[in-house]
DNA sequence: AACTGTGAAACCTTTCACAGCT
DNA sequence: AGCTGTGAAAGGTTTCACAGTT
């Protein structure tokens, strides 16, 4: 078996959904710790700059291959390049962003993207008055233009209003888009074969109205 | 026992985390069905505009006591106002929001906080060259003020820069807010008894890039 | 007849605790 | 001695399927 095929059968082992939301915290602690000149690192520390729990982790990264070295640890730049390439994060993937008002351009500049590979490649918008603004080194063009921006692989992004989602959600499918984010707060529709994620910017704040609710009646003045 | 003590029974059973996450999705459909003038509806019809399936939501709903009638479904006025009760979105709950990049103007002028009891009470930045700007209907104040707006119970949002997160993090648990929301790309760390929940806005898009890698590896050309 | 509310089963995730390697 | 990798146990979540109510 070549290294190759080594690496072709891991790929197609299953791994769980909780796991695959993890890695990229795993991998933005590894590149915090590259960048500090850390080389190895025990899983016990690597959980802790995460923010989750060693046999967590541990059981994680189990599900890549064993890349660890008992006694000694993980060694960081390789387990990057594990995960990035778990993460379909080596080759460079194409992002196209619709929406370019206070949310678009907080995401177009967003670093997180960049240094992963992920970085966006055009910015749509509906409103002729932005298109030829520079944003992040990108110019914004017009939503018609979006079957000339979109690749096969591309993902799309929507940060329009909610009024707007479904529309430009309609013309990715159209344009051949697989694979759709979300961050307007409605619900879309998609062809089952279209994979659709989501953010709810108000979501986690309810949650956490949720629970300061919760201690004013568990801890009465 | 009384209709209080009804309520307050109710209010000290555990309602699971997964079901605290999906209120606030069952909240926005309730609130799109009530404006379109709909007063009663299945958990099936309801379960649709929510994006999840029917057992799941009369799961979730049984947990906050019995609200629906056999043989017909729920009120929709009745649900809307159970659920936000819950939430602690009934009594309006002050929030506070440090860094007006892009970011935090998106947060200052998304409509799902204001429509929900959320709306945010204080913008603060550390440039003293934004304070006294003028954000959805806010005054932007000098991050020096935060003492003063901050009251009990408040949440504090961080929409900084990872760079500045923690500091930033540090003033609020100083200020005595024990609720926090951080959209800083970074792991913060907090006291025991500080509620700390974070979202990231490019870990759902490393997700897709996982599915779509997949997806190339699963159908080669 | 229609639809909710809920035990029970199936499934997934986390944590424990230790065997096994360096 | 130190740390990873992993079965097994514990805990949580989803789905099923139907009894119970209107």
């Amino acid at each position: 078996m070549t290294t190759t095929e080594i690496a072709a059968a891991r790929r197609r082992e299953v791994i769980p959904e909780a796991t695959v939301a993890r890695l990229p915290l795993y991998l933005r602690a590894l590149h915090t710790l590259a960048d500090e000149g850390t080389s190895t690192i025990s899983s016990e520390a690597l959980a802790e700059a995460a923010g989750v729990n060693s046999a967590k982790l541990r059981k994680d990264l189990s599900h890549l291959g064993s890349y660890g070295t008992r006694g000694v640890g993980y060694d960081v730049a390789h387990l990057i390049t594990s995960i990035s390439h778990e993460l379909g994060l080596s080759r460079r993937c194409s992002v196209v962003l619709v929406g370019v008002g206070n949310l678009g351009r907080a995401l177009a500049g967003y670093g997180g993207f960049a240094s992963r590979g992920l970085a966006i490649d055009a910015l749509l918008d509906a409103d002729p008055a932005l298109t030829g603004e520079q944003i992040a080194g990108l110019t914004v063009r017009h939503i018609d233009d979006l079957p000339e921006v979109v690749v096969p692989g591309s993902i799309g992004v929507i940060a329009t209003p909610a009024s707007a989602a479904q529309l430009v959600c309609d013309l990715l499918v159209g344009a051949g888009v697989t694979s759709i984010l979300n961050f307007a707060p409605t619900v879309l529709s998609v062809p089952a074969d279209v994979d659709l994620r989501k953010v709810d910017l108000s979501i986690e704040l309810q949650i956490l109205s949720f629970h300061e609710h919760r201690k004013s009646l568990v801890t009465p003045a």
